[in-house]
DNA sequence: TGACAGATAGGATTAAATCCTATTTAATGT
DNA sequence: ACATTAAATAGGATTTAATCCTATCTGTCA
């Protein structure tokens, strides 16, 4: 929790109770949890606590890089009509996902024991970060 | 489109207009459209096709592994505390994230080229499929 | 060509995310 | 300690995405 304080200090976020508990719930969860999730467990020690500003709390976190945002980032459901192995790179900006391909990796290397836990029917890199239009836009309006 | 035809009979799926349509508007896109932009841009030629259709088509085809639903599937926004390098297996059937780890894959080699394109901040490999209980139990009715 | 299982339209409902604004509070300097 | 102030919160309203419901329609197959 030292380097929770730490970070909010370098980022100017004042230290609220209510960031703590954020900080802690998510912490101490492997589920990768929603805000509604975080919001419904932290209800019962803060009875008052609003689904906004979980919401907005993890919200400023992964913006300050102390927590992520997995894959997907919340979007609209989207489709790809793109059958071959192919890899993605998605824009927090401006939420637009590129293709690339890369022979090297069309064959990901997954340890034998994923392969015998799941069943596993699609296999692709995610890169996420800023495309070359928002990099230079500087805009970061739409992170998530 | 052969092959479209082909795929929709081997799935007991009937060919209507609104299918062949959705095929083509999402065949015919790179932006891994949403289920909404494709309405839209169908509802030029017909002004009458639901979005409701739309959707449930687009949901048809990736069921019947035609086209494909990229990560995050429409899921609410979901968060990860976790700063390690790790990946991400998703099971389509309990919609839970499962962490993996692997030595060889902490480095992803990534070309030159979309290096030098993007800035990048994150780098994962994500698969898709079912895990070990969604995989037993057969479950296949929270798939998209 | 007729029958019918399956598909569609369109409106209603649910759920997720964000916005709005009055109120509260953490941090800072004295 | 205390006052000041910019930032954060609660709670309700709004927006948007996704799904459900049901009457109607239509591809498919015999």
């Amino acid at each position: 929790m030292d380097q929770f304080y730490e970070q909010c200090r370098a980022n100017n976020l004042k230290i609220t109770p209510q960031r703590v508990a954020v900080f802690k719930a998510l912490s101490s969860s492997l589920s990768h949890p929603s805000a509604d999730q975080i919001h419904k467990e932290l209800k019962k020690e803060f009875p008052n606590i609003s689904l906004d500003t979980v919401n907005r709390t993890l919200i400023t976190f992964a913006k300050a890089d102390m927590i992520d945002v997995v894959e997907g980032h919340g979007d609209p459901r989207r489709f790809d009509p793109n059958r071959e192995s192919h890899h993605h790179f998605y824009c927090v900006s401006c939420r637009e996902i590129f293709d690339f391909h890369d022979t090297t990796l069309d064959q990901i290397p997954v340890s034998p024991d994923i392969e015998r836990k799941f069943r596993i029917t699609g296999r692709r890199v995610c890169l996420t970060g800023y495309c070359d239009k928002c990099r230079s836009h500087g805009d970061k309006t739409a992170e998530t």
